[in-house]
RNA sequence: CCAGACGGCCGGGCGGUCGCGGCCUCCGCAAGGGGGUCGAGGAAAGUCCGGGCUCCACGACGACAUGGCGGCGGGUAACGCCCGCCGGGGGCGACCCCAGGGAUAGCGCCACAGAAAGCAAACCUCCUCCCUUUCGAGGGCGGGAAGGGUGAAAGGGUGGGGUAAGAGCCCACCGCGUUCCUGGUGACAGGGACGGCAUGGCAAGCCCCGCCAGGAGCAAGACCGAAUAGGGACCGUGCGCCCGCCGCAAGGCGGGCAGGGCCGUCGUAGGCCCGAGCGGUCCGGGUAGGUCGCGAGAACCGUCCCGCGAGGGGCGGUCCAGAGGAAUGAUCGCCUAUGUCCGGAUCUUCGGAUCCGGGCGGCACAGAACCCGGCUUACAGGCCGUCUGGUCCC
RNA sequence: CGGAGUGUGGCUCAGUCUGGUAGAGCACCGCGUUCGGGACGCGGGGGUCGCAGGUUCAAAUCCUGCCACUCCGA
């Protein structure tokens, strides 16, 4: 139940996505995740993204769908509470095994969470 | 059985587990949750045509400009689409491809080569006659365009007659033109007579002829409508003076002084601003935003009738995505289907074919954004039907 | 949604309107010059004209359909 309304919530407007532009990245595989800190609510988002680069739509849905199901799998484990996580896509996501496109997010996600607790 | 032509269709199925979007319904103050139901394509694509729909413009009709279309007859809401037929070309054939008419309405172009590229003419050459001659030939007045050569194309073609040599000069057939008859709705086809080659090609060069087109697009458009600024009406309160301009006037505009405010506070000095309004209530336009437009239709399924066909009509049934930058996914198992490899068996025209078992690989192009009809392009693999040409057997 | 343009040697561009020879600069190769290099001089090679059909005797050029890219407007 907590789990579930944990990524719930969406990254949708334009705006959102431009002030996570600038925040600490790390890219493992088909995947780059941005990650920002949120001081006002305690709750997790996500954003998907795909550009033409990956391909037609047809490709560009299918790797944010991908990227959508990793995300709902780990976010819940790995996610820290108060940040936006975008998710970009890059090339080769809609052909990676799914098991190393887990491991990709994941990787990602805990090398991100490291680099929130060490410095400063 | 092999090779091929055309048309149509499919483009995985079933079941677990975890998930997504719309709508309905129930629980809940709410956040949210439970249940039900529906949920991408043949091209949804490219945006190349044609319509619906909406707004704008516009008396009717016509003309001009611009753009498009072009055999004939149908189909259609319409089309540049489709069907049938005509003509030309290709293929042994099934079948495929192409095309409006006009080059005597006019303008333009036809490089190089070639004597000559549209005016007819004559480079080599052919022939009669005449002259010269070293007897090889050369020159001249004429006749002619058959042969050579150039070219994509040289003023009909083939054959025969004819002639000094030749020529539609004459004849036959073909082609071309004019005219008549017959068949056909028509494009056109068939036939007869006459003419006697005159009139080359390019109009997807300009153009002529006929026909069709008002413009923009769902970010169209309609409704609701916050904050801020500005507009108007009413109420309350306040309103000194001078100059200039406009105006019949009420009044309006500009400038200055008095006055007021701000520069943290007080005093002094200075600067800037306001200088006739200020406050309240209400009204209308309108931005952000929201709602509608937004899916029961040129719909789909079945069946009957008309038509060669495209298609049309009748009857019965069904409701079938619609939302925001946008929902169908992930994973597992089985089945189906297929490619390849290995092993075994049978047949063999020694190329191979079929069957069984096992391993490996494995679903193509691609995602509705107002909606339809077409066109074009992309597409792993597979199925069905009709037909053609071969080969073998009965 | 609507509109415009570009595609030609390795690179940047002419040539397309008005159809017949594809050209320029830089780059590349060879030779000369120099002790050597650069610069300079001479000579040379290199292009399916984005792709596919069509018109024409003949297509980079004209027509049609695709592909890729760029730029405007709402």
């Amino acid at each position: 139940m907590a789990d579930a309304a944990f990524c719930i919530k969406r990254l949708t407007k334009r705006a959102e996505f431009l002030a996570c532009a600038k925040a600490p990245y790390c890219a493992r595989g088909a995947v780059l995740i941005q990650a920002r800190r949120r001081d006002e609510a305690a709750l997790v988002r996500a954003g998907f993204t795909a550009t033409k680069r990956i391909g037609g739509a047809v490709e560009r849905n299918r790797a944010k769908r991908r990227l959508r199901e990793a995300a709902r799998l780990l976010l819940p484990e790995l996610a820290r509470p108060g940040f936006d996580y975008v998710f970009v896509a890059r090339g080769g996501v809609t052909s990676r095994p799914w098991p190393r496109l887990l491991d990709d997010v994941k990787s990602a996600l805990i090398r991100l969470a490291a680099e929130r607790d060490s410095p400063i």
